[in-house]
DNA sequence: ACCTGAACACCGTTCAAGT
DNA sequence: ACCTGAACACCGTTCAAGT
């Protein structure tokens, strides 16, 4: 006998990323995803196959949104890291997570498409992948390190970004 | 009646950083650590707070290490961002760790002085600080997203390192 | 002073039994 | 077909009792 479905993996992923957001991975128990969508910690198990799994979708969820984003921006390289710095400090903990984790390299490679199209119109097609690597590196880890509070120390970090960015348009100019 | 010591707190943070480097955080459990250094995981609390203390413990253990390295460089930017790499090739659990949880600052910045000195003798006193801050943002995401597997849709990932090495250096020369 | 076994709360996961 | 309570293994942590 069938019973009306009381939830979905859409909602639990939902609820799990909503708990990650407000407290970090350790706050992502099954337990406390069962409860935010009204069931039982054991059910589960019957859309998901364990916490680990559910953890890999959270991320995958947040590459998405992430993607959307950045398909938002201008297009320009300046356009992309800006839109890139406001999706970190819009969800500092999803944003951690993704590099903590090994997000789907599908997802990533869709999220990260519109840099690789930037840096081609920049720097053209021969260098285009290695321009995008150096620009998504720089961003990727000014941002982890503006998170983590390593740059506590004083100085103006909008000021370092944008440092940064010109320093960075100024060397691909150059090849 | 004192007892000797069955174990000391350097002991316990060594253990912790091997099961650490083993199989990341989650290996680094309160009963794994006591196994490891012949001990009842009860006793652990005679001279680490909590686990997370223990794991904070570890991660500035890390940092010094790298210090260490990173001082024994040649003290050029370069030199400093090959080293910095091998690091993070021979740690790469304790690498990604270092990122994931805020390390202490007064242990960041010692670690960091050697590139603050490179970015000195580079670009001058005046920006100094936020030339060490672009070498290190593009540094760490750099190897964080090699060490994620980021990279693994193609190219050359050493020639890539080496081409962003080189376009900073073009960068700063320029200031 | 340090160490231990016992105990507690909590979590991930499985499974037989319910509808 | 989905949901649940009960159960199990495991973990972090506390504490009274041992030496």
């Amino acid at each position: 006998m069938p019973t009306p479905d009381r939830t979905s993996l859409a909602a639990i992923v939902t609820a799990g990323r909503e708990l990650l957001e407000r407290g970090g991975p350790a706050k992502v128990s099954m337990q406390a995803v069962a409860d935010r969508v009204g069931v039982r910690a054991p059910s589960l198990y019957k859309r998901v196959r364990d916490r680990e799994a559910l953890l890999q979708l959270i991320a995958e969820d947040i590459v998405d949104d992430l993607g959307t984003v950045l398909a938002a921006s201008d297009g320009t390289l300046t356009g992309l890291a800006h839109a890139y710095r406001t999706f970190a400090h819009t969800h500092p903990e999803g944003f951690r997570y993704l590099y903590a984790s090994s997000p789907d390299l599908a997802h990533l490679q869709r999220a990260s498409e519109p840099v690789l199209q930037a840096a081609r119109a920049a720097v053209g097609e021969e260098r285009a992948l290695d321009a995008a690597r150096l620009v998504t590196a720089w961003a990727t880890g000014f941002l982890s390190m503006e998170l983590a509070g390593a740059f506590r120390l004083g100085g103006d970090v909008d000021g370092a970004f944008e440092y940064g960015l010109a320093q960075l348009q100024v060397a691909l100019r150059q090849s």
